[in-house]
RNA sequence: GGGCGGAUAGCUCAGCCGGGAGAGCAUCGGCCUUACAAGCCGAGGGUCACGGGUUCGAACCCUGUUCCGCCCACCA
């Protein structure tokens, strides 16, 4: 008996837990290999392998999922390439930080020791957020899982770096960048956070070196004077002109320093003097630099004074030595005075440290030649960003594009190709071995190379994900047939880091794109609005929805592990007020459901609860749905019938095609939106809500042909059939465990609904007649119920009902009567004869008055006020229609089919006012009489 | 300083080519109608941020203003 098994209500976790594992099993993830089948490819952004699963994941992996579960039905052959990011400073962070725990350091385990401690980490740890991938149920192909330290990812990396080096498009060069004295590290541009600080800006006496007097300049890191080599005025300023090439004593160093003239400064800000500190500040090494000016470096590579200043301030952190300095410049008299001043502070991405510029040898990529190249590809239409004006952003970046500091002094990474001889000659080579044989040719005999001690900036192996997870550079088969990839899913964040130099390498290595469309989404917020952050402790975890989750452990999760333990009280307070019973168990489908529904182009989303909720009621108002279904069309045979001939039959085929077309259009435009709410609408609001509910008289007639009804049941299981595969690219889970019950009923039956076709359109199932027509019942129906609902009339009442109208519409009501008068619950009905009863409630279809006389049951005035109330509105419709239609410019520039339009109008409005009008005066004799 | 978004029902958001303001949730009323109370049937609720313009007609196009958010940038 099939209703034993469906259980009455929809268990997610049940469902879920049944499907995943076989997929995979299976093989349904990795490509068809169906011959000459279009290819179509997704990478995915790899996670960092310290990651865990956050809702940011959860929204872009479901669009990614759902636009590669529908092309695998279209039948293409189809790759979702998955894999992790070695995520160099975040990993190792991690580590060290387990190190230090343990009362020990990398320093203390030195580099092999450290490595081999980073990858027995990773074999244990690195996999948390692959297993919750799948509970999401991403379809990727686990089999080509690629880890971006692989040794063919590490192979590749080298390679990109020896094409590069070898066209002078990598060099090594000393240069001011921005230094993590925490990490000790350089980073690059993009992982310098600028965050406005209150500060302060002092006012410093800089005496003369000659005679009396001084110069007062403004700065707002006054520790780096002992760094000073110059002050400098603008050529212009008539104030300081004449102070140009005179010499000032710097204080506390007894280092003289001149006085230049540098169109650099602002003569509107401060004194107008700037103090030159070529070694620690960007803009004044490139005054320094014009100016041929010495570089006094003062800091250590942790940020303390070192040997180059003064005795007294060696050794000092340097925001010790700041006070210390002017602590002494206050005791020499040499502090005009210190103002409060907002200022960016420049902070490192991971670790928050404040970021020195500093003097070092790096490796550059040079970035103008490769962004050129990468600006076209993106202004000719070869890639597409999705939200359109993402571009602006891309080509803004790219025009201002610096040259990428991508040596990192990390030890976890990809380890830079170098090798260096005796003389400090490079040799650069992807094959250890080649490059002692290099060597030996250049020195005449086999010498002692040292490797170069830095690793790669991690977006350096990122920006060669696309081909280099496809073999590159080797010419593989599956480069050739999956590269170019067709989409990029990804975040605005991230569009700088790896989009744009993914779009770089992938032009500079394969020729080509790395993929045509950049589908950009947007941030997942929390219910406030708020980005969601660990720190904030609003963090909802993807799994907790899925999952459920107790407000006690919602609330231990959120304040464990709190960066400042100060703030767990005030989040453990602010998460009972919002989630009292903590949060339910929504199920994988309903989360996905919701992300795709929220999923709008060019907007945050702020994430609704209460609309996972609604999803995961549409998942049992489904998993119902097929239980009704099953036990009515289970145990029948209907194979060989093709027709539909009810109206509900044909109407509800008629919808079907319009979904499909819709769901096509939305999923190829990325409106996963529309999709969602097209298959919502149609499933609940007309399948269930009418379809179901007009196939009961057929089912139940009890004088009805067996054949009859197996049309009907057919119709009802194909429709549902195709739902179920059109809805599976958002809910997997539970539309395979449908699926597998409904399919076979009409002979369609399959291993997984995974490779089940997709739908297409049939337009000859298409009649506009007939919708309309279904449409006239469903008013008719509604209009009924309508009055029902206001008159409070008891739902088992069966009621008479009089009509009165054009032909057709008479017509059609004889026609649909036996439905009519199920869903309306009538206990007759008749076109009116003579006047209409007393106390007769009214309701205007087009082309149709209907009357229920319900003398005796309806209060009168009740009624009046209903009626007055429909009247009200349709005053209103009536002249705004009026006016278009007395307006000559209306009448003269509108289209023809819109003045048309509106005439119709016109003329219904009129006649059911006139109704409405006649039966006011009826209730209100009535009224008035009782 | 430059650039990009956003402002529509109590809340979260749709609204396509300019032509009768929509959905979900929440609210109110009535229902255990044998698929579903995670449900069914109804109802109420809007100065489309504000000003000006274009147009026969503007939530939509142009322009100005206010507020909110984000990104980029070297004012010491």
């Amino acid at each position: 008996m099939s209703e034993s098994t469906l259980s009455k209500a929809y268990d997610a976790a049940s469902v879920e837990k049944r499907w995943y594992g076989l997929w995979e099993e299976r093989g349904y993830f990795a490509p068809s290999d169906a011959g000459q089948a279009p290819a179509y490819c997704i990478m995915i952004p790899p996670p960092n392998v310290t990651g865990s699963l956050h809702m940011g994941h959860a929204f872009q992996d479901t669009i990614m999922d759902a636009l590669i579960r529908r092309q695998r039905m279209l039948g293409g052959r189809v790759l979702w390439q998955t894999g992790t990011d070695h995520a160099g400073i975040a990993t190792q962070m991690v580590v060290e930080r387990q190190l230090e725990a343990e009362g020990t350091s990398r320093h203390d385990l030195g580099r092999a020791l450290f490595l081999e401690r980073v990858w027995k980490w990773k074999q244990q740890s690195g996999g948390t957020i692959v297993r919750q991938l799948r509970r999401l149920g991403a379809s990727c192909d686990w089999s080509r899982e690629r880890f971006t330290m692989d040794p063919a990812m590490s192979h590749a990396v080298r390679e990109a770096f020896v094409r590069l080096y070898n066209e002078g498009l990598i060099y090594r060069g000393k240069r001011l960048v921005n230094w993590d004295p925490v990490l000790l590290t350089a980073v690059s541009d993009l992982e310098v956070i600028a965050e406005e600080e209150q500060g302060s800006l002092w006012h410093l006496r800089y005496p003369w070196a000659e005679g009396e007097g001084y110069v007062v300049v403004a700065t707002t890191r006054p520790e780096t004077m002992l760094g000073d080599v110059a002050v400098a005025v603008h050529p212009d300023d008539e104030r300081h002109a004449h102070l140009v090439g005179r010499e000032l004593l710097l204080p506390l160093t007894g280092r003289r320093i001149p006085v230049i003239a540098d169109t650099h400064v602002d003569p509107a800000f401060g004194t107008g003097c700037v103090k030159i500190t070529p070694a620690h500040d960007f803009n004044d090494h490139e005054v320094g630099a014009r100016h041929q000016l010495p570089v006094i470096n003062i800091f250590t590579p942790d940020a303390r004074i070192n040997d180059q200043a003064p005795e007294a301030y060696r050794g000092l952190d340097r925001f010790e030595a700041r006070k210390r300095v002017v602590e002494d410049l206050q005791q020499a008299g040499l502090v005009e005075r210190i103002d409060p001043h907002k200022l960016m502070i420049p902070r490192g991405d991971r670790t928050k440290a404040v970021l020195e510029p500093y003097l070092t040898d790096q490796w550059f990529v040079k970035a103008a030649p490769l962004a050129e190249e990468a600006m076209r590809a993106v202004e000719d239409g070869r890639i597409r960003f999705i939200p359109g004006n993402w571009d602006k952003t891309y080509f803004e970046w790219m025009r201002n594009i610096q040259d990428w500091c991508i040596s990192r002094q990390i030890w976890w990474g990809h380890r830079i190709p170098v090798w260096y001889g005796p003389d400090g000659h490079p040799f650069v080579c992807n094959c250890e071995e080649m490059v002692y044989e290099m060597a030996a040719e250049r020195y005449g005999q086999v010498v002692r190379l040292t490797r170069d001690p830095d690793v790669l900036d991690t977006w350096f192996s990122s920006a060669l994900w696309p081909f280099a997870t496809l073999g590159w550079p080797k010419e593989t088969p599956e480069l050739q047939r999956y590269y170019p990839t067709q989409v990029l899913v990804t975040g605005f964040d991230i569009i700088f880091f790896w989009v744009a130099r993914m779009i770089m390498m992938g032009l500079k290595f394969t020729g080509e794109v790395p993929f045509r469309e950049v589908y950009i989404t947007g941030l997942v917020r929390d219910a406030d609005g708020n980005k969601m952050s660990k720190s904030k402790g609003n963090i909802l975890d993807p799994l907790d929805l899925i999952d459920g989750i107790d407000l006690e452990s919602l609330v231990e999760k959120r304040t464990r592990d709190m960066m400042q333990p100060q703030l767990a009280a005030k989040v453990a307070a602010a998460t009972r007020a919002e989630f009292p019973n903590g949060i339910l168990a929504f199920g994988t489908d309903a989360l996905r459901f919701a992300m795709a529904a929220l999923a709008v182009q060019g907007r945050d989303i702020k994430l609704d609860l209460g609309r996972v909720e609604g999803y995961r009621n549409f998942c049992n108002k489904l998993w119902n749905a097929t239980r009704f279904v099953l036990m009515n069309a289970e145990g029948h045979s209907f194979t060989g019938l093709v027709e539909a001939r009810t109206l509900p039959d044909r109407w509800i085929l008629s919808r079907l095609q319009k979904v499909i077309a819709v769901m096509d259009g939305a999923m190829e435009r990325y409106r996963f939106d529309e999709a969602a709410a097209a298959l919502h609408r149609f499933l609940w609001g007309e399948f269930c809500d009418w379809y179901l509910e007009m196939v009961k008289p057929v089912l139940y007639d009890e004088a009805l042909a067996e054949v009859e009804k197996n049309h009907t049941r057919r119709v009802m299981v194909a429709t549902l059939e195709c739902s179920l595969r059109l809805l599976h690219p958002l809910m997997p889970f539970i539309t395979e465990e449908l699926w597998q019950k409904v399919a076979p009923l009409i002979g369609r039956g399959g291993a997984t609904i995974m490779r089940a076709p997709w739908p297409v359109v049939e337009a000859s199932r298409e009649d506009a007649a007939l919708e309309a027509e279904a449409d006239f019942v469903m008013a008719l129906v509604t209009a009924v119920r309508n009055v029902r609902g206001e008159m409070d009339i008891p739902p088992g009442k069966r009621l008479p009902l009089l009509v009165s109208g054009e032909a057709g519409a008479i017509e059609m009501l004889r026609r649909h009567e036996g439905l009519i008068a199920v869903l309306a619950k009538l206990e007759s009905w008749s076109e009116l004869a003579g006047d209409v009863p007393e106390g007769a409630a009214t309701a205007v279809l087009p082309g149709m008055r209907i009357f229920m006389p319900l003398s005796g049951i309806i209060d009168p005035a009740a009624e009046i006020a209903r009626l007055e109330k429909t009247l009200q509105k349709l005053e209103a419709d009536l002249a705004r229609v009026t006016g278009k239609l007395t307006n000559a410019g209306f009448l003269s520039n509108a289209k023809p089919e819109v003045v048309a339009g509106e005439q119709a109008k016109a003329r219904e409005f009129t006649e059911k006012r006139q109704v409405l009008l006649d039966s006011l005066t009826r209730m209100r004799r009535l009224g008035g009489a009782g």
